[in-house]
DNA sequence: CTGCAAGTTGAAGTGAACTTCAACTCAAGG
DNA sequence: CCTTGAGTTGAAGTTCACTTCAACTTGCAG
């Protein structure tokens, strides 16, 4: 058992393309040595910085925001313990948001199904349209942090 | 108060920019009746089809899924109150799956802000790669459906 | 009737997140 | 050594979900 994954190794342990490693690297999300014939070699560690990205980005966070928040974590050495734990907290608060989100999307969907939808004034679904039209223009901001 | 909202109203209404309203007209999430003078027309109910739409797409769920979903509800006309309930039903188990998903996220990111994640190998979110690898090649499949 | 905000179209542009391609070079087993 | 699968690069291509543009036409308030 080695120390340093090539990218193939990387991208098997990790179920993430090579090319998308590759990308992520030119963003600057992750880094690697090279060998004496210019090959890529990854710390083990960053199976985790990876691991992180890709549940960060599915939860809807752009890559150059989670470049922002690992970047905080001093600057491209493995993040030390009290980093991590900083981070995760404030990534927890994150998702903590989304959920509530989702969770007000499905009360609503559920009072939807009780009142037919059709006939309605008491939908939360429907009325929602006229709260947020309120709020001036532009897309539904849902998702949008301030 | 007329029945018949203009692009204009409808995008105001819901929060949906007139561009991407006919974005999804052209995809057919959406249609309209035209005037004498070729502009669009939308029924009131419209407004409710859309705020499914982007709550729907919010969550992660691809136009083109979306258009299939409502186009089950029986073509062009608006639906019957028994077409929303079984769409709405079918809609939130789409939902709280994401939601579980989210959960044992948050749950694993948890457990690292207590291993420090440094020293590893009891790491939920570290592990999960591993498993993720085993199940096969390719990007990470948490959103997926099969 | 007129002025002008609001609407129309098809085509092209945008940005995020990757993937694909061509044309190589590297590394490791037999 | 040699073959072959894995890796390298920059540039271009792809998909999704829209937005922008240019060149018009409509509809309604005054």
């Amino acid at each position: 058992m080695q120390n340093a994954l090539t990218i193939g190794e990387l991208s098997a342990r990790s179920g993430v393309a090579p090319s998308a490693l590759r990308y992520y690297e030119r963003l600057g999300l992750i880094w690697s040595s090279r060998t004496g014939g210019n090959q890529r070699r990854y710390e083990r560690a960053m199976l985790r910085r990876v691991a992180f990205i890709r549940v960060s980005a599915q939860v809807g966070i752009p890559l150059e925001e989670i470049r922002a928040a690992l970047a905080s974590l001093g600057d491209g050495r493995t993040p030390t313990k009290a980093d991590w734990t900083r981070l995760s907290r404030a990534w927890r608060s994150r998702l903590d948001e989304r959920i509530a989100l989702l969770e007000k999307v499905r009360d609503q969907l559920d009072d939807c199904i009780g009142c037919g939808c059709l006939s309605l004034k008491s939908c939360g679904l429907y009325n929602r349209d006229d709260e947020l039209a309120s709020k001036g223009p532009g897309p539904v901001k849902l998702l949008r942090r301030d």
